[in-house]
RNA sequence: UCCUCAGUAGCUCAGUUGGUUAGAGCGGGUGACUGUUAAUCACUAGGUCGUAGGUUCGAGUCCUACCUGAGGAGCCA
């Protein structure tokens, strides 16, 4: 006989007939009622156990978390609590679950203790619904690309430039650790390691991305990125994925009416793909936030911003607007931010939460940075002063968004180059690109773990992946 | 890395101006009950109060350092 996933069980007409479930065991109540899950939906299968047909040293390994393979019939519940239920014939179990010792228990953890035990979170509802909501986006996001005629590349997760500026890398090397050979010079000497040169985890697939976006036209690429800074935040991870969409023949313009589109789309596949696992965790922050004063709360419960974020168009604006209207608020008037506002230097956090959250509240495009606070592969304005980059913010986690419009033009990029101290020689395949057949196109960067925060409502972005990396951290 | 806050039973937390034997709910064990929805009831075990020093007649409570965690900042996606 062949086992039946829970979802499919939970959607069919009751009749009696025959089946096989697999999964754990949530709670037994009453020595009647097993609440068991498979992970194929957040919803339970409740399954009916005749005490008085089965051996006590049966029933009293059926214990949270136990994992069980049932066998019986499909029947309408007579219970309130669910349509359907599985009345048992024969139960095997698969394998124990000692309560003595089991951690997670049939109520609620903090987030912070479950974090501790992330071989086991992906047990409850709340990441159970989590991770199906992420791979609804990574899947959501291959086919939006598909769908417009991009290709999937895979963008090298060893590279051997560390020009890219994103950040400190972490080294990949093969060399004894203890007594590295040595030049003349007593340097260690890099010819000797595996690779012959220097080598890093990649901060970003992008420069590789313009490789393929010059000659495939439109790609993007999907893959794990490494940042080895001592960032301690809820928004920041050493190992994170990101998504970097790179097309010719773009202009800013072209770059930030798809990212928007983009966004737009990935959530709808959340909401009609996931709708139970969005609407436990969206009762979950309602549930969470009832005992937090008004000023803490979310200005709008998960469901209704991600229906929000469908219904209304992102805000653009200017880098050199948002200071102009930074300039003129509130709490720039009373004193209240910390970090000046003045034409040249980056928005701080609490100038990017005054534009999202009070100023515009919808996502905000942010557009024309000062070159001098910007990549050197950015496209340089007429103006000679700004940069075609732009920044989308969203509320809540901040930057979710970075592009620009790449420099197409050989000697400005080069001269940018100069002016960053860039250094020439280990990009000569970047700059190629500009020497044969070069051409106006664009691109940006979508952190995925950040995506998933704002679509699940989860404010510690160690929670919305299966095995976060950060400083100190690296145990599961 | 910086700032702020926290660390008491397996988990979530209470513990008064420093004062005798540190409590509750859940979880565990034993028993009862049985159409439950985080089942219920009775009994019961379980703590070097993060670690190390210090102040004091006396420290869970005050001080110092360290460790761990959380939130915020910087860096960024």
């Amino acid at each position: 006989m062949t086992r039946t996933e829970i979802k499919s069980l939970l959607q069919t007409d009751p009749q009696e007939q025959d089946v096989l479930v697999k999964g754990w065991v949530r709670t037994f109540r009453a020595n009647r009622f097993i609440a068991l899950n498979d992970g194929s939906t957040l919803n339970n299968l409740q399954v009916v156990v005749d005490f008085e047909q089965y051996d006590e040293s049966l029933l009293r390994r059926i214990t949270t978390s136990a994992a069980l393979s049932v066998r019986g019939k499909l029947v309408p519940s007579q219970g309130s609590g669910q349509a359907v239920e599985v009345l048992a014939e024969e139960i095997e179990v698969l394998g124990d679950a000692d309560p003595a010792v089991y951690p997670i228990q049939p109520k609620k953890h903090s987030l912070e203790f479950l974090r501790e035990k992330a071989h086991l979170r992906m047990r409850t509802n709340t990441f159970g619904a989590v991770f199906r909501v992420r791979h609804a986006l990574a899947f959501a996001i291959h086919q939006y690309f598909h769908d417009r005629g991009f290709f999937y590349l895979h963008t090298p997760i060893i590279t051997g430039s560390d020009a890219e500026g994103a950040g400190e890398m972490f080294r990949v090397s093969t060399l004894p650790m203890g007594d590295p050979p040595r030049t003349e010079a007593g340097e260690i000497d890099w010819k000797e390691d595996f690779f012959g040169k220097e080598t890093n985890l990649t901060v970003s697939g992008q420069l590789e991305a313009e490789v393929g976006a010059m000659s495939l036209g439109k790609v993007y690429t999907f893959g794990p990125t490494f940042r080895a800074e001592n960032s301690n935040t809820t928004r920041h991870l050493a190992e994170f994925w990101m998504i970097e969409p790179e097309m010719a023949f773009y202009d800013i313009h072209d770059n930030m009416d798809l990212a928007e589109d983009f966004l737009r789309e990935i959530i709808r596949f959340a909401l009609t793909h996931c709708p139970d696992d969005l609407q436990y965790l969206h009762d979950r922050i309602a549930q969470e936030e009832k005992n937090l004063p008004q000023a803490q709360r979310r200005p709008m419960p998960l469901l209704d911003t991600l229906q929000f974020i469908l219904d209304n168009g992102f805000a653009r604006i200017t880098y050199t607007e948002a200071i102009e209207r930074l300039q003129r608020s509130k709490p720039y008037k009373k004193g209240k931010f910390q970090y000046p506002v003045e034409w040249g230097r980056d928005l701080q956090s609490e100038h990017e939460r005054y534009l999202v959250e009070k100023d515009f509240q919808t996502p905000v495009i942010v557009t024309g940075y000062p070159k001098d606070i910007k990549a050197f592969y950015m496209k340089l304005n007429d103006d000679n002063k700004t940069v075609a980059a732009m920044d989308i913010l969203f509320p809540g986690i901040g930057e979710v968004v970075g592009g620009s419009q790449r420099e197409e033009r050989l000697d400005v990029l080069q001269a940018r180059m100069a002016e960053m101290e860039v250094p020439e020689h280990d990009l000569w395949w970047y700059l190629e690109l500009r020497k044969f057949g070069t051409a106006p196109h664009a691109g940006f960067g979508l952190g995925f773990e950040r995506i998933i925060q704002f679509v699940t409502g989860m404010t510690n972005i160690r929670d919305v992946i299966a095995f976060p990396r950060f400083p100190k951290s690296a145990e599961f």
